[in-house]
DNA sequence: TGCGACATATAAGTCTGACTTTTTCTGGGC
DNA sequence: GCCCAGAAAAAGTCAGACTTATATGTCGCA
């Protein structure tokens, strides 16, 4: 999915920044920069940098004569991909797909409305590929390929929206569906409504319909919503 | 609003941030972390827990016998609250401006949703304290005093939402409603109809109706949104 | 001419040690 | 009890030497 430990510092933070995001060092907790360079076994300029990339996600701050802080929850950056990464690796995971949930349901059915309205004539077959792909992996416990063919789906709404800011929660996205897949309980097959809604989806968004697209949407969203209910209650 | 600038490698963020995300580096520029150090009159080591940072934020990419590369607009971390910032500052802030707007018209109404279902009374007594104040400076140029209640009201109801990652995005929100005010045209007095919508967007919270008060903020939001058509078709 | 292996230059990456600066804590004097 | 000066502690900064990966160019061979 992304970099993994490039370099020394990146080897550092693949270590301290699950420990942190899991809760491991209690919010307001000081960490000593030379402690931690010999706990990692790296120079103090590796452990440095590390340190000042923790800081830009405001996971902590490092202040003179005090040492390097924790910050509580509320402080982080929970939109870095790297951080919500490393979240979903840890113990809360299904608090944070669920929160990844809510607001997918709120982005995705804006975004597929604008795409009815902005969407090239070759994201409408792209997404209608990707629909059909669905329909063609929904029975038969061929999760993997349904898996690849709804976020291509889904990227492609949000891409097609033309707004960038929605375009860059298609990681998230991906995050998401690959958690429910992989991690999480998974009905056999897919529910085939859904099914049915993407292909409809993909429907409006070609006919340019954007009211339709959006109400339909929010059918799958909702879903996606209650699905998350039903398996953790 | 934040922390500018705080240590020599904070100093250089603010120029090269800045600098980078106006597009002054086309993408895929090579730029070389000695000549930057001595461009900024630094040390190597300062420069280089700079260079982490914007690599953190996916503007840059250093690579080695290569160089740091500029990154392409579509990857970068576009909800890290300093590029938000940086952009916000630079020449295409309009386009920033938008761009966050329509996020706000797909979250808010969600949230105020959630807020009503989830509001404490006290979230409940702040956000009618907000719409009172409002309404008390809605006229008579006293923009601040009005400016200073709508941030307030809008980060209650994200925060209320119950939903983090919602509620992490009130910096945003204020940052477009401080925006709006300071820097670009603005009527000399709020719309009234706009006013009225969250007065009663506070009732509905109160009263725990979330569907109104979904439906109003949506209101609201395409009234943003409508606003910034005129402003700029 | 084209291609692959090898050599080389380059820029990031790493480490170390010395020094500076800020800020908290401590203790003494009033 | 309060305030100010001094000490201590930790981050911050710098300079220099060394290592490593890698893009690129060169040479020989087919």
């Amino acid at each position: 999915m992304s970099t993994p430990g490039r370099g020394l510092h990146g080897h550092v933070l693949d270590s301290l920044g699950p420990a942190i995001t899991a809760g491991d060092f209690p919010p307001g907790s000081v960490l000593r920069t030379d402690e931690l360079a010999q706990r990692f076994d790296v120079s103090r300029s590796v452990m440095r940098e590390a340190v000042r990339v923790l800081e830009s996600m405001h996971l902590v701050e490092s202040r003179r004569r005090v040492g390097v802080t924790v910050l509580p929850e509320s402080e982080w950056n929970v939109y870095d991909p790297q951080v919500i990464r490393w979240r979903l690796a840890g113990a809360d995971r299904p608090r944070q797909l669920r929160s990844l949930t809510v607001l997918r349901s709120a982005v995705e059915p804006v975004a597929a409305g604008l795409a009815a309205a902005h969407a090239t004539p070759e994201q409408c077959a792209t997404l209608t590929e990707c629909a059909l792909g669905m329909v063609a992996n929904s029975r038969g416990q061929q999760l993997e390929q349904y898996l690849f063919h709804d976020v291509a789906f889904h990227r492609v709404i949000l891409t097609a929206s033309g707004n960038e800011m929605f375009a860059r929660l298609g990681d998230v996205v991906a995050e998401v569906l690959a958690g429910r897949t992989h991690h999480d309980v998974m009905f056999p097959d897919p529910d085939p409504a859904a099914v049915t809604l993407h292909v409809q989806v993909a429907e409006a968004v070609r006919e340019g319909d954007a009211g339709r697209a959006e109400r339909l949407t929010r059918e799958i969203t909702v879903g996606a919503l209650e699905e998350l209910d039903i398996l953790a209650p």
